[in-house]
DNA sequence: CCTACCGATCGGTAGG
DNA sequence: CCTACCGATCGGTAGG
């Protein structure tokens, strides 16, 4: 490749601003192309810098994956969170928290899937940092399945870490096929969701 | 690095014996590191080869990565195709591939984890001479869940390609967390997938 | 299969 | 933020 030129007309932005323009141009290139893949080259060419620059923003190039990882992880675990404080019984919220899930999947795609192929990317501490809250994805799902079970609404035979693991697997896979920000398509995936697993969780024949 | 030195001691070893053995070990580098990080020095290091002496089974690197998702698609679609032409009404035998899915992701993990991350990584045409025969795994739980409405035993008022879709993401999904080879657990979780899926999707309420 | 290479690209740095 | 680099590593090749 021919030694990227400096462009005749570039604009100086505040730290902040080209901090998350950053990121959010780091996020698309990571998504597209995966995390080795994407070279800091790729990234300052279409943010319109050199890519020494960077390191102005930067020390590492894992700077970049951390800082994306982190925030998807707090944004989305306070949006379950949030879902399943919100009152009524184990299975209503259950089935809050499925709906709520899908949809930030959906507004969320590039992000979350980032999320979903490159933590192993990062070395054990800083995974450890990211996700070693007090609280967590599957303690929630857990914490939903066990008082589902316990109010008598999910089946007592299910094993409770396994069905939540299943559930929360299952919701998340569907950033492979999900189209970005397609509200629409995103209500009728959770509904079939919806369905599907509360009917498949719920004891005896209890209609909802 | 320091160059690698050559083995003092190395057998020349039959070409289709190297060939398959090349395959496994480039296979777990893959899933180790991932496709575009795993780098023919590493393979052959595992192998006891040069580096360039890989170019004697090979032309490019995506061959391997060709050959891995190419060999694992085929044998996998083989074993749902089977289970799912030998007999019984139409959510028996998608009960009996729900099953036999989940146990081959268990026993083919490293493979599986490849397929679902890495066929991206290859050219589109190419990804289509895997994916193109003319049947497909898609196409395979369409027409089980379409079957199971036909018969009634599926709730109708489910849409059927989300539903085939929403299935068979939620079996591929277990790669995440299934631990290799482990056929008990495999079978502790296709029970508890057959049990929320099929009572999830079953009409009215049929006991099975 | 090995030896001995090559051009390209990578993440990162010094100094301004 | 840019210029001007660096060492390391990458996939791949010629010739045997």
């Amino acid at each position: 490749m021919i030694p990227t030129e400096r462009r005749t007309e570039y604009k100086r932005k505040p730290r902040e601003e080209r901090w998350s323009e950053l990121l959010n141009v780091a996020a698309q290139v990571i998504y597209e192309k995966g995390y080795r893949a994407a070279s800091l080259q790729e990234i300052s060419d279409r943010l319109g810098i050199m890519k020494g620059s960077l390191y102005y923003y930067i020390r590492s190039k894992e700077d970049i994956l951390f800082a994306v990882l982190q925030n998807i992880h707090e944004i989305g675990l306070a949006n379950v969170t949030s879902l399943a404080g919100q009152g009524g019984t184990a299975i209503e919220r259950l089935r809050r928290v499925i709906r709520g899930h899908i949809l930030f999947i959906a507004e969320h795609l590039v992000d979350t899937t980032i999320f979903l192929h490159e933590m192993k990317a990062l070395p054990a501490d800083r995974q450890k940092e990211i996700l070693g809250g007090t609280t967590s994805y599957p303690k929630l799902f857990r914490q939903l399945i066990a008082e589902g079970q316990e109010e008598g609404s999910i089946r007592g035979a299910l094993d409770t870490e396994l069905t939540a693991t299943i559930v929360l697997g299952s919701l998340n896979s569907t950033y492979r096929w999900m189209r970005a920000g397609d509200v629409e398509a995103a209500e009728r995936i959770a509904a079939h969701f919806g369905e599907i697993l509360i009917s498949g969780l719920i004891a005896e024949d209890e209609a909802l």
